[in-house]
RNA sequence: GGGCCUGUGGGCUAGCUUGGUAUACUUGUGGCUUUGGGAGCCAUUGACCCCGGUUCAAAUCCGGGCAGGCCCA
């Protein structure tokens, strides 16, 4: 049994410590220092989801850290929901403030008033804006690196459209958007629409992204929500269309976290370390050099042309020149996930070839120096199609069908019909200890009884135990 | 929300029951040496979470705080 799965909380703190991802030291909970490499994780991911945004047409922004406490309140539902783990400003300076200030835990209600003067026409529309900031949750829970912690690198998109069926395709191109996300990390996912009692407060419908843990529980790395007008009634977010009349707009927005990088560490990694995707490795290869004494400086010579050759090529490359042995190296660089090493030595120049070794396998091997850029580039297309394939079938297998609730299987992810009544919903978490993720965003194939109640049902139910 | 456990150099850790000079390994630094899977030798820096109490004396006992970990709802 390896230590991964054997005990995942041990293992996990073990590899955010040894792969040096963050600093847990720092004097408040739940809020950890972005240490070199881990900061370089998150860039990378940020960057590949700024690309994405941008080029489906969401332009950047970026609001202020404090929302006063009167507009934070307008919309009932969502002061309601997140009233119990707001950070409070209440002072400043020596005075006390009139009007105190929250420290946002998500961006709706300091964004939506300035919608409010921002869209004034249909052709305004539809505005598509996303940024990424920390948010703050006062979490009263174990805190946990990027799992749950009280500072949060965030990602948040909002969107305002003319009509619920353009906010829905809004809905259907964040999905899209997701799909190439997940593919680029190599992470398989669900698309549940949660429970009317686990919904974003204020949301018409909210989609969760779940992925699945080694410990059999859920990660939830972010949410689509579909808002209606439940937030521009209150926030005065209107427009006029064609024919004069003045009409409110409908919201989406689409989350997500520096969770990624939890999910990324739990679904990928081992017990050598981390495994990087190469889609989003900081250092998709390393070199390592094999000195003797007699030949250091052509080999040092060729290393620096071969990291140029890669370099040029695209590939993020790091050059391991340190006076260390190379054994040490390489167990370092497999600790951080780095998805190939090329060693180069003497025997290797004469040979025309440099020596690699794939993270994901273990496979070794040679590349003809000639064919280098496109030999390491297909080198790591493979590994990135292998973690995603490994990825994909290990989630599968933990989602288990079951029709009655006997002997629940607790390390899964249940598959089971519900009739969707709260009363059921509600009898079924309370009493078996699993929270119903929701039920499908796309259809599927099924046909069963509610596990409570017994009504038939057509649609699947999932539950699990969540991080 | 409820319960349990823990806090000693950068990391890991001994010592705590029974109060009295703080242990090992590792890392860091300087040097010599070495490089196809964690090399070796020498020298050296570096710690009892915070506040209060008991005591001649507290890492050790007591109370509170802060921080960390686990389990249950």
């Amino acid at each position: 049994m390896s230590m991964k799965e054997d005990n995942f909380a041990d293992w996990y703190l073990d590899i955010v410590e040894k792969a040096n991802l963050c600093d847990k030291r720092y004097p408040i909970k739940g809020m950890n220092v972005w240490t070199p490499y881990g900061w370089k994780i998150m860039r990378q991911i940020d960057s590949y989801i700024r690309e994405e945004f941008d080029a489906t047409g969401h332009d950047e922004v970026c609001f202020p850290l404090m929302i006063p406490e009167d507009q934070f309140a307008k919309e009932k539902d969502h002061i309601k929901g997140f009233d119990e783990e707001v950070y409070w400003v209440t002072h400043a300076g020596l005075n006390e403030l009139d009007v105190r200030l929250v420290v946002r835990p998500t961006s709706e209600t300091a964004m939506y008033p300035m919608f409010s003067l921002w869209v004034r026409s249909h052709q305004d529309l539809p505005l598509k804006t996303y940024q990424i900031v920390n948010t703050f949750r006062y979490e009263t829970k174990q805190t946990r690196p990027f799992i749950r912690v009280r500072e949060i690198h965030f990602f948040e998109s909002h969107t305002c459209h003319v009509s619920e069926e353009d906010a829905q395709c809004q809905v259907e191109e964040d999905i899209e958007i997701l799909e190439r996300i997940a593919r680029k990390i190599c992470l398989p996912y669900t698309l549940l629409i949660r429970t009317e009692w686990d919904k974003f407060p204020g949301a018409h419908y909210t989609v969760g992204i779940d992925t699945s843990m080694p410990n059999g529980r859920t990660l939830q790395m972010g949410s689509i929500h579909h808002y209606r007008t439940n937030f521009s009634i209150p926030y005065d977010i209107t427009y006029e269309d064609e024919n004069g009349e003045h009409k409110h707009v409908h919201q989406t927005t689409f989350g997500m976290s520096e969770r990624l990088v939890g999910a990324l560490i739990g679904v990928h990694g081992d017990d050598q370390g981390l495994v990087m995707p190469p889609g989003i490795a900081p250092f998709q290869c390393v070199i390592i050099p094999i000195f003797k004494k007699d030949n250091a400086a052509a080999v040092a010579e060729a290393t620096m042309r071969i990291a140029e050759v890669l370099r040029s090529a695209g590939i993020r490359v790091k050059l391991d020149d340190r006076d260390m042995r190379p054994g040490a190296k390489y167990y370092e660089w497999e600790m951080k996930g780095v998805p190939l090493r090329i060693e180069l030595g003497g025997r290797d120049i004469e040979n025309g070839v440099v020596s690699f070794a794939r993270r994901d396998t273990g496979e070794k091997g040679e590349i003809a120096i000639d064919s280098l850029a496109p030999g390491v580039q297909l080198l790591l297309d493979a590994i990135s199609e292998n973690m995603y394939q490994k990825a994909c079938e290990i989630q599968k297998s933990r989602i288990q069908d079951v029709d009655s609730v006997e002997n629940l299987p607790e390390d899964k992810i249940l598959r089971f019909g519900w009739c969707g009544c709260e009363e059921c919903g509600h009898k079924f978490e309370d009493t078996y200890g699993f929270k119903i993720l929701g039920r499908p965003y796309h259809p599927e194939q099924y046909s069963g009884k509610c596990i409570i109640c017994g009504k038939p049902v057509d649609q699947p139910a999932y539950a699990a135990h969540t991080m």
